[in-house]
DNA sequence: GATGAATGAGTATTCATTCAT
DNA sequence: CATGAATGAATACTCATTCAT
């Protein structure tokens, strides 16, 4: 067998990730063995170690195309004019369509960065680039006078954080919780934050009038 | 040999958690050993085995106590009257004053409560009783007029929780995470949530104002 | 099982390094697995590493023995009053009476040595300490006049030792080779070297006269 | 593809020997594995097997080479007129000029001669044969009166080899000995056992003197 | 002939759990 | 009740060897 193709050698390490990605899921990456990635991969233990020095290394790996993908995602919103009906489209994709086994892999890994540095890195520089982006997205929306928030920017990329993980854990979690139905009120309670003026609200987050009403009869 | 009082028996059993709690949260649940535990409990393994059945029952045990203390404080929040200071209260206990360690072992548990059906009942049921707390506490502020939410109980008890949820995990998760510093601006959102009359406002939740000055020029 | 008395305890050690040091000489530091050991040693994986640590640690154990060994047997050889009869002693037990496994246990140990630092400084400080005996042994019988030696006492100790070796390495490696046979005729280097006065000569190391005989003629 | 000039086989065949030599000096035969010795020589796993059946096969490889080296250097030196000179350069060359690695294989290869046919049978040839060589060598001398020996050749033979052995041993295995500084002395007794008669003596072995002197004094 | 990816049995070591004392 | 030695299956990882290209 002569030197595989990159391109071949890369279809390979995805096939060996997905498997791992989903042992890791079920299972959680300390109760699930080489053998289990093995065996889920269909390929032999010599094979996995081809394409990875070592589980670390695999977890090492998970993290990070799951970190990447997320901030591909995010570098795609930014560049949408509605900034509003893009945090409601992400907050959409993260907690109702996404599969549960995504998200239980995204705890796993956020506990696993607190206890190893490989992963901590990869982790914390996604979580920086996560913030920077909230935060250059509403500066340049303040700027444009698309949104007029009380908050300056980096407090309210915070607050859109907290509220994204918020939604995120419980959804990990709770079986029973109904991302949907919340969705709107979250929308109303960023939209209130960013305070859209009247003019550039086009179609109107959904809920977002609730906040907006109590907001003026305070 | 005599029996142990059930007093004694507790007070072992206490002494194990403490010691397994500590340990778990340094390392987890499943890279935590038997023997790691006794060591710091100053146990043999065959004395935990009294106590405990597996280290399964540990796990739930931990659980247990952690979930029941939580219960525990809300329902001494409940009783307090004024309720926005009572949450903030809340929030700044468990975002801010508890140690790392038991943030860690809180995301440990809802992990496992996803994995482990014992675990996953204590959890689910502490999460009910938190969220039907709140649907009452709110249902009762509204009906003394004490509030005048927009949205009703449910759904404003989702959304407290999940604002918990957000800080807690980050708060878990990001070191660099100052959640001192947004707890005025989340006090606040939930104010505006809550909906406090002007009249009943006796010491203001910090940074309440920012929130209904921009609903206001909304 | 409460804590084993510290004679059992020791007698489980030795009767895992004789196990040890058999499987050892048998195939090899490295071509025996510690299931080999366990296997005969009639002990579980675990129990084995009750008592020794890593299989390095079986290895320095086996080394430790084995070296300490031979410096008791020459600590007793050093108050013996007939110093080549002793010397003799000495050749006839490592070279004829040990058993076969044995040595080649001490040319393994040897090879370790020079690769692994505990096992080194095992033996390099039996080694010093086998040279420092004959030193010291030669240089008593050289100040009571019951020997007197051409050549200084350090210089004899080292040629001793070289012969030492040679007949323990081929004894080792040469399936063929007669020990005893030869035995005489290095008595007798040894007695020339040593140069032991005529009257002091009570036995007479068979093949001595010869190369007297020569050395004076020469 | 045309197959491969018998001198670029054997070319490679060296080269292979010579990456595997370093590597099973410098770890031993059991701890080098077949990737370290094609990352030394540069080669592929599959090139590696087209040269060598086996690991055993380059053990073997190595073991032969190496003793035959020895045999053509002893049959150098039996062509040599002056025994004794002869013997010191060949104690010169192995316990003093020869560097470190190639007495570790040296051990290396006595040890796994005890355990492995093949090795075995290579071994004990050329041992024999170094046996012989001595025999005849000594067996010529006498016959010409160049030697006067007061033991049969065979039984000289064998106390010749035993002083190498055990220089080649001490030599190996202990990093302070200084085989140059004790040359002297086992030239002078290998000179004493030859007896060479005193008009025979044209340049004397470097430290023939001192045992002759204390025979003399004996 | 040469490559190097793939195999899969084998390795040292760990660990939840048991049980004789 | 308490002890801690013992169990033995399971684990991550290695490595001699093969073989499709």
């Amino acid at each position: 067998m002569p030197k595989l193709s990159p391109s071949t050698q890369a279809a390979r390490r995805t096939h060996i990730l997905d498997a791992a990605e989903i042992c890791f899921a079920r299972s959680g990456f300390h109760r699930t063995s080489i053998q289990d990635i093995c065996k889920k991969a269909g390929v032999s233990a010599g094979a996995l170690y081809v394409y990875f020095a070592s589980k670390e290394a695999l977890i090492a790996g998970i993290a990070e195309r799951d970190r990447n993908k997320l901030a591909d995602e995010l570098a795609v919103l930014a560049g949408m004019p509605d900034l509003a009906a893009a945090l409601a489209r992400l907050g959409e994709h993260y907690a109702v369509e996404e599969p549960q086994h995504k998200r239980l892999l995204c705890v796993e890994i956020g506990l696993e960065s607190t206890r190893n540095a490989a992963v901590g890195e990869i982790y914390r520089s996604v979580d920086r680039f996560v913030f920077e982006s909230f935060v250059q997205l509403f500066e340049r929306a303040a700027a444009e006078g698309r949104i007029r928030p009380a908050l300056p920017p980096a407090e309210l990329a915070r607050i859109v954080c907290i509220l994204g993980d918020g939604m995120f854990w419980r959804r990990a979690v709770d079986p029973d919780f109904d991302a949907r139905s919340v969705i709107p009120a979250i929308t109303a309670i960023v939209s209130g934050l960013l305070n859209v003026p009247a003019e550039a609200e086009t179609r109107g987050a959904p809920g977002a009038k609730p906040v907006e009403s109590h907001g003026a009869n305070a």
